[in-house]
DNA sequence: CTAATATATGAGCACTTATTCATATGTTAG
DNA sequence: CTAACATATGAATAAGTGCTCATATATTAG
């Protein structure tokens, strides 16, 4: 017995199980809004698209963004845990990169799709 | 004065002043992130795999999905916000399907990303 | 008309998130 | 060693999110 008594009676059952049969289990569906949860917050859009252009250690990104060192340090840790973003560092400044195409080309894809809108 | 105190002193101040000049005004960003942050969840990310397979109505959904009528509905509101999907109605019952082929595009390509790999 | 069915919506709530503040860690200069 | 600088991190907090519950609206059947 289904906790929402969710049964099927509709129109087209075959269509509706075929779709249900194939859907994404929750394991991909997690992955793929993680990921995209990433992208889903302006700041973390500004240090991408920055990076984009150029290596830059956190200062510097702290410049960029007009923000305070702390709150720049936290997005980094978080996009570095999703491998987004990559370090370098040299002596004491740390010095960030982005770390993956597929993430660039999404960001690219989209930036042109607003672009030319 | 900056709020935080933030002035240009690193190493390359030539780079830093061009990626600030050049980043991504609030605007864009906020647009950006928000398309994004649409996909940054996994009840949402299954609509639109479901909807990617074929059209289907509030009631289908919850079969699909598994989850209660007023959850799916409110996630088919804000999709439908950001035109990421699209209504027909039929008598008493509401189709829905994709209305963006930009987040089609975007979908798939990760899609296939996180499956070789 | 009323009842039944399909969808939509507002309020409430538990949970998450992005920032700030204070402080810790790490690195180099002197 | 100490001081200064660069970055990282934990706690606190305000704002946002996604679900449930109850109810509203819309459409059709009888």
């Amino acid at each position: 017995m289904d906790k929402h008594e969710i049964t099927d009676e509709g129109g087209s059952p075959e269509i509706v199980l075929q779709v249900k049969d194939g859907l994404l289990d929750d394991r991909s569906a997690a992955s793929m809004s993680e990921l995209f949860k990433a992208l889903g917050d302006p700041t973390r859009i500004k240090i991408i698209h920055a990076l984009l252009q150029h290596e830059l250690n956190v200062h510097d990104l702290t410049v960029v963004l007009g923000m305070g060192q702390s709150a720049v340090s936290h997005q980094l840790r978080y996009l570095r845990n999703l491998r987004i973003v990559k370090r370098r560092k040299e002596g004491k400044t740390v010095y960030y990169s982005l770390d993956d195409n597929h993430i660039e080309q999404l960001f690219v894809l989209t930036l042109q799709h607003l672009e030319h809108d």
